[in-house]
DNA sequence: GAAATTTTGGACGGTTCCGGTCAGTACTGT
DNA sequence: ACAGTACTGACCGGAACCGTCCAAAATTTC
């Protein structure tokens, strides 16, 4: 049977909550842009990023808004937690990468009878509140430089390696601000030897100096993953 | 036995599980600024809101940035419900009034073994969810006035009357700007025949007004509570 | 290897909101 | 009645963005 310890949630798992889930895990390879579901479908999988990131969006008239990410410190489908059926956000695949899928109806059955995954996954439910309870926050008064930076620590923390794929377009719509102001935000981490960029591949050379650009809001979320989930959440 | 009713959670509740959840509930009086907890305290009772509000904060810096309100729609205590023992989170009483409150342990046991009880707090918390999730978009994008109307209807909602005790001063630190900021969008409010304010009594004029000035996060969020709550929390 | 496309850099004035300050106007307590 | 304390209104220069454009450079397509 494959394993799945990629993801952090199905690694906290006990060994017989963790076979009995795999049971319904298949791993999917999800392109970036793949949508996955939007406010008013039903939510009919759940989602456990391995090595993809995943994006959290609310609409903003016609547009859309970053709410949150999700990689394999979480997972996608938090309705079914909830013992609800409809998504209220869209969530689409931001970085691509491997994903294990379980169908909803087999998870809410494994969530009624298995308190140990039942815990974890309301635990991690707690975590993500947390989380974004401090981005709204975040959002109304930290400069764009910080939020620029504390995103792409979170992404790198998601991500195999030190290198993504990812424009300053990209990044803009996340963030929800101006291309050209990203393209300054950006272009100061880079001068500070932070980040190195060329054609849609950052690569983070200092972490250390992208968190002390950041907002505290980095450190505050990951340290409560780290209690809530069990395990740290950051790289190195 | 008292009658919680004024509270949408309690009343949703079928009569057995309310009869249960009652035993273990007192009324009290909450004045304005009451701290119900902070970061990092054990969560030991659950409030349940009767016709006071409450505001939800996360720090920033020294000071604190609101991310959500909780009034007779809703409750406090979600860690509780989440099974975890630590808020990460500042609750703290913003307009004064009637709070059933009960102890932490007594609720777990309920949740445990009360389905119908369980099933209501976790559609509350997917409400919740959708609220803060929209309201990090709508830091991000909509302008003062937007907000500003936003939170003045969120906040008539949960109060009795078209009346409440409310400072400039106060609702600049709730919207996390400036308070000659808030003077001047509640001055347009109210020459616009919206709103009518007096040395901190703010009185609603026009509902309908207020909703087409403010940002359609409103209706989102007050549709989602109507939805997952199952009855209507705005007023009229 | 020429043309089209994607990505980044840079500029323009304009808007919103900031930080700070000062003044006027209503309530409050004694 | 008076002093003190809220509360609101208004002003200033400045910062951080915006929307919009143009241009250069790297990459892909044909």
């Amino acid at each position: 049977m494959a394993t799945y310890d990629e993801n952090l949630l199905l690694r906290a798992l006990p060994p017989d909550s963790a076979g009995r889930l795999a049971e319904h895990l298949i791993t999917m390879d999800a392109p970036s842009r793949t949508e996955l579901y939007e406010p008013g479908d039903t939510v009919n999988r759940v989602y456990f990023p391995l090595d993809s990131v995943i994006s959290m969006t609310a609409p903003v008239g016609a547009t859309q808004g970053e709410v949150a990410t999700v990689g394999q410190e979480g997972m996608v489908g938090l309705p079914t937690v909830f013992g609800t059926e409809m998504a209220n956000m869209r969530f689409f695949v931001q970085i691509g990468g491997r994903i294990a899928v379980a169908p909803a109806d087999e998870f809410t059955d494994l969530l009624r009878t298995d308190d140990a995954l039942r815990t974890i996954m309301l635990r991690y439910a707690h975590a993500m509140f947390t989380q974004i309870g401090q981005s709204v926050v975040c959002n109304q008064r930290h400069s764009l430089k910080q939020r620029c930076a504390r995103w792409l620590l979170m992404t790198h923390d998601r991500v195999p390696g030190d290198q993504f794929h990812l424009t300053h377009e990209y990044l803009a719509v996340m963030l929800g601000v101006r291309r050209a102001g990203v393209t300054v935000a950006a272009g100061n981490l880079q001068k500070a030897g932070l980040i190195k960029y060329r054609r849609g591949e950052i690569t983070i050379l200092n972490r250390d100096g992208l968190e002390s650009v950041s907002c505290e809001c980095y450190r505050l979320v990951a340290d409560v993953y780290d209690r809530l989930v069990g395990q740290s959440i950051c790289k190195d």
